[in-house]
Parts: structure tokens; sequence; C-alpha cells
DNA sequence: CCAAAGATGTAAAACGTTTTTGAGGTGCAG
DNA sequence: CTGCACCTCAAAAACGTTTTACATCTTTGG
């Protein structure tokens, strides 16, 4: 593998002049320069990135951190990330924290360390924690700052650039369409209701519900963790809480909640959507492949995975035209399937998992 | 941020006696490594990666090469490399090839360069390509090997340390189960039948039926091409061909095509399992939510990737014991549910997705 | 025509470690 | 007491770049 010094032997030049071709640091007249490519195209040279990194004191990489792995929503962000960091000549490093916070502290260490250019974060850490949140948005080493954008969270108001979608228009949709099917009765499974996720789901599931001069009784909201089981616990509550006839929609904070009330609601004999409508959100692709499919809100992970990444490396590479923090609001979309309509058509060949 | 220039002044030491107090790299004497490890603690002094990653020609890094980041299979198999990574301090990069072979080869030479401790390659070149697999397998840069060790697909013969699942057995196990409930016309909708995955998938199936003094008419084995939409292709032409008596048993070379098929043969008015019983592959969750659930061969990925990881770190480190190629074959386990069992118990609240 | 400025090149310093080399002691055999 | 091995540590070289500081050569303005 031959180095700079090799190049610059070739083209007979200084190996300050390569770097200068290479890096266009500085101005290379027209005959020199040419020599250099040529040398470099010969040999097929390609700068070391630790030496280069270690001068630049910047990794071409950046840092993702995910909460859970293993849960459907990531891949997909992760995909968008790659299309844009491959474009760039960037490298993705992942880091899971497994929903500790104490590891998650322990990543951005990592990270920090590690020198990458940037850092997507979905955290783990609740609203309540403003210094940390403060602390990140300061985040920064020897000198060097570290830009951070914020994955599903609104942490502008922390000064982090942040990604996310619209959850508050995403319940407001779910609400509308419920009641659009000609629903009265509704409840909602919502979330942990410390995250704002949970929050703004709800505050838009109460929105429309106002708009419509419904309001809901607090009995109809019942809180779950996100979980499967969670939803499937939560429908039951409120069937007891209510009767069989008390009940005609349910909105779900999550597709897996709502997949659990599914089965909950199954076990009751109760048919969906007939007697009972549903409606979950994320459209991870599970929706469209259960039976019935699930009706739900969409959440552009792909793109918000690109946007995520696309906004790092502005920061990154100085050319950020926003001083302030961006908000990358993503508007959410309503998808109708079986468990509110019927005769939805079904679009279950089109994922691949 | 202290270099280690700070530590050795506040120890009243050389950088050297630092430098080898961290990596044991040549005695010190007690005295000395108690004022060194003090002066470290006290600083907070941790070593900069990239200048040592340039001085000792490697990253504490792995490098993952995923076929595409979407399928379900690989978030549990990042979990297990996570698990055994996060222990020996080590980081991950992943790359995603989208099937693309040329991408591939960008990827492994982007790792390359980057001289990461090790490569996990999920190739999607197939079993034709030996000059590549040899040249894979001799991959090293500067001088320093770099460990490969490929996933899901055995690469033994040619020199590579290989983790996989016995897809032999696997295929194996699905035919017994089907045939011990009773099953015998069956019929097995294969993957791309260039690939070894498919072939020793499809073998197993035949071993079965052989030792059960039953043969496979050829017109009873259709290839898909894993996805969805091929499984339920590939179910209607054999009910085509066989007509709907013809048959009692499917076996599906993933779940995917299995749920593929599944829809087919509800389509066709057919009762699972009562008038076609169904065996996917792979286990994915997706198995255990669908309606009905999906009776599958398990395979570990959770446990594939801690393998592939660790056995990385050891070649990595030097301290393989083994110099030859290291065949890592998983056991293939049968999961019962309800495509073959009607009164399985269910377990679709223990996922979490 | 000279001073100042600009353009283009090179040598050398720097980045923060690890590794090599060699120096200074100490103990032991001869 | 000398010579030799040995242990411990420090000084300096090395890793492969980028960046700085300076040299040279050409323009340009007055």
């Amino acid at each position: 593998m031959p180095g700079i010094k090799e190049v610059a032997q070739r083209a007979h030049v200084s190996i300050a002049t390569v770097s200068n071709v290479i890096n266009n640091t500085r101005p290379v007249s027209a005959p020199l320069r040419q020599r250099v490519l040529q040398a470099i195209d010969e040999l097929g040279y390609v700068a070391d990135p630790m030496a280069s990194q270690l001068k630049k004191r910047r990794a071409r990489t950046i840092g993702l951190i995910t909460t859970r792995i293993t849960s459907v929503f990531y891949p997909y962000v992760i995909d968008g990330i790659n299309q844009v960091l491959d474009q760039n000549g960037y490298d993705l490093v992942l880091h899971d924290t497994r929903d500790d916070t104490e590891r998650e502290i322990n990543c951005i260490r990592r990270l920090t360390q590690a020198r990458v250019s940037g850092i997507i974060l979905d955290t783990s850490h609740d609203k309540h924690d403003e210094a940390y949140f403060l602390s990140l948005a300061a985040l920064s080493h020897r000198g060097y700052p570290m830009p951070v954008v914020s994955l599903e969270l609104d942490l502008t108001r922390y000064g982090l650039d942040s990604v996310f979608a619209d959850g508050t228009e995403g319940g407001d949709l779910a609400a509308q369409h419920l009641l659009d099917c000609g629903c009265r009765q509704l409840a909602h499974i919502a979330g942990p209701l410390h995250g704002s996720l949970a929050q703004d789901r709800l505050l838009g599931f109460r929105r429309a519900l106002l708009r419509n001069s419904l309001t809901l009784p607090d009995r109809r909201v019942v809180a779950g963790d996100f979980s499967q089981a969670s939803g499937y616990r939560a429908a039951c509550r409120l069937l007891e809480q209510t009767g069989p006839d008390g009940l005609d929609g349910i909105f779900a904070a999550n597709d897996q909640m709502a997949a659990g009330a599914c089965h909950a609601l199954r076990e009751k004999g109760l048919a969906i959507p007939r007697d009972i409508r549903l409606v979950g959100y994320d459209n991870t692709f599970i929706a469209s492949i259960v039976r019935p499919s699930l009706t739900t809100i969409d959440v552009p992970k792909t793109e918000m995975g690109r946007l995520a990444a696309s906004c790092l490396i502005e920061r990154a590479e100085g050319r950020s035209g926003q001083p302030g923090p961006r908000a990358m609001r993503l508007p959410a979309k309503l998808v109708v399937r079986e468990t509110t309509d019927p005769d939805a058509e079904s679009d279950w060949a089109l994922f691949d998992w």
C-alpha cells in the first residue's frame, strides 16, 4: 500500500503539494495538479484515514445511539442514514443503550472521545432532564464542538437540532379518522405519559375530539408502556370499565399496543372493525401483515434518517446555514387498513422483512 | 482534556512509562505504577483512540456488512454482536450493501482501509465466486491480516471462519414434524436455488422424506426469492399443479414466503392447519404475531451475533487457539405454533418489536 | 525600477500515542 | 573488584498525514 510519500516522489513534488491537491487546501498550479492526480491514480493511493483523522481531529464517521436496536423502527432509519452517509463518504458507528440512561452517557462519551463528526441520538432520558439536554447542546471535545441531532424527540428548546414526526397532528388524524368512521365512544391507549411522544399523541387526540365537541373522560385513557402486552392489558381494562357496548373506537399510541389490544378484543368476542375500530401508530410494516391489517399513523422513518444524517453532515462541515437549532418536524400521515375499513385494499405484499 | 504528557508530568515519570502501565506492554515497578494510575484517575485521562490507532495500526472497531438492513434478521444479530463488543470495548461500524456485490467489495475496501480489527460479512455473492471468497480469506492491509467471519454462509472451505445455522438439520426437522403431524403430500417452497441457504434446507427436507421412504417429485418444489410475494405465487402454483386435495403440508424456506403462502391458501378457501399444514423458517418474531401463528425453524440470531463477534475479537487479539478456519454451526430448533398445531399456546406477548 | 503583494512550492513541525533504543543502576559470578 | 546480565525507566523515533512557516518567483502599483 503506497503512502503519500510515494505519490510525491512519483509526481516529483513535495508531500505537502500532494496533500494540497487532495484536500483543496491551497491552490496548486494546473500542471502539477495533473501530475499529482495521475500519480495518485496510478498508485491507487488512498490517504490513511487514521493519520488524517489524528491530524484533523475529526473522524469521518457519525454515531447513532439507539434505545433498543431490535425495535422495528430503527432499520428504516438506519437505511435512510446510510443513504446519505454513503454519498458523502462517512461511516456509521452504532451504539445501543438498551434504554439505560447510564449507558447512554457512556455511549456519548465514547463517541466524543472517538471524535466522530456528529451524533444522532435517540435519547432514553425523559423530558425532565433539562440539565442533561443542555449539556448535550454544549458538547465538545478539546475545544472542538460535537454536533448532536435528536431523533424522535423535539429538543430544539434545549438548543439541539431535532428531527421528529408531528405526534400531535398524528393523534389528531387518528381521532378524526375514527370520528369520520362514525365512532363516538372513543378511548386511548397511551404510551408512558412522562414522555412527550405519548403526550403529543394524546394531545392531538384530545384536540380533535374537542374540535368535534366531544370530551374524553379520564377513565377512557389508560397508559401502557408501548409493549404489546401492555396494549393487551390496557384494552382489557378499558372493556371492564366501560362495558362492551360503551366503546366503538380505540386509538393506541403505537402499533405494538394496537396489536395487543387486537388480541384482547378478539378474546372478548368483539369483531374488528364491526364492533370496534382500532388505530395504531408508527406504520411499522407489521401493521400491514397482521390480520386484520392495522390502520395507523405513518412516521416517515427513512426520511427521518436521511434528514438527521444530512443535517449532521452540514453542521460537521460548517456549512449549516442556520445558527440556531433546526426543528425538522415531519408530517404525520393516515394509512387506512382493515381495522377501520373492512374493504381496505391489502398491501402486505409490498413489504420485505 | 488532558494528554498523556500531563499524566506523566503529574506522576513524575516519562510518557513511555505511562503508556507501559496502560498497555501492560512492559513491567513497571509497583510504586511507579501506583503513581501513574492515580494520576490517570485524578485527571480522568483516556488515551486518544486516533493516535493510538495510528501507531498500533489497528482500530478498536469491527465492521458489520449486511445485505439489507431492513431485514428482521439483523437487529437480533446486531444485538448479540453489541453484547460482546460492549464488554471488550470495541465499536461497531455498519455497512449495508443492498444486495449489491459491487457495493460489498467497496464496503470491504473501506473497512480495510479504516483498519478495523475484523469484519463480519453476510455476503451477497453466491457460492460460485470461489476466487472472491479466497481473496477474502487472504485479506490484509499493509501486511496486517484482516480477520473476516462469514455470517449465515458456511465458507470454511475457503478458509473463512463462519457462523451459520444448520440448514440441513432445519429442513429435516421441518419435514419430520410435518410427517409426525400425519401429512403425506408434502411440498417445498424454496429460496433461490443457487444459494446454499436454500439448498441446505431443501436437502434436509429431502433427507427426512427419504428416511421415511417417501419421495419428493420435482413439481413439488418451487423456488421463490425469499420474498413474501414470491411465497404467495409459489403457493398458487403448487395448488394449480396438484389440485387442492393433493397437498397437506408445505415447508417454506423462510417465514416471509410462508406468510405469503398463507395468504394464498386462505384465498383458495383452505384452512390452516386443518386442510394444509405450514412450516416456515427463521423464527422471526413475525412468525409469532401472524394469525395463525407460524410453526417455524428457529435460527439463533442473537447467539450468531455473539459468536461472530467473539470469534473475531479472538482472532484480532491473536489469541485464537485454532489456526484453521472455525466452523460454528448452530443447531436448528423446531418451534411449533398454530400452522401445524391448532392448540399451540401463543407466545405473541413475549416479543417486543 | 523598487517595494509590496500574490502565487506556488518545499521543509519541517505538529497531532498524541506506541515502540525502540539506550542509559543508569543493582546483584551476582568469577 | 570487574564484567555481565537484568531490571527499570527515560529520551527519542516512528506512525502517515495536515498545517505552518518560510523560500522563491512573478506581478503589480507607484
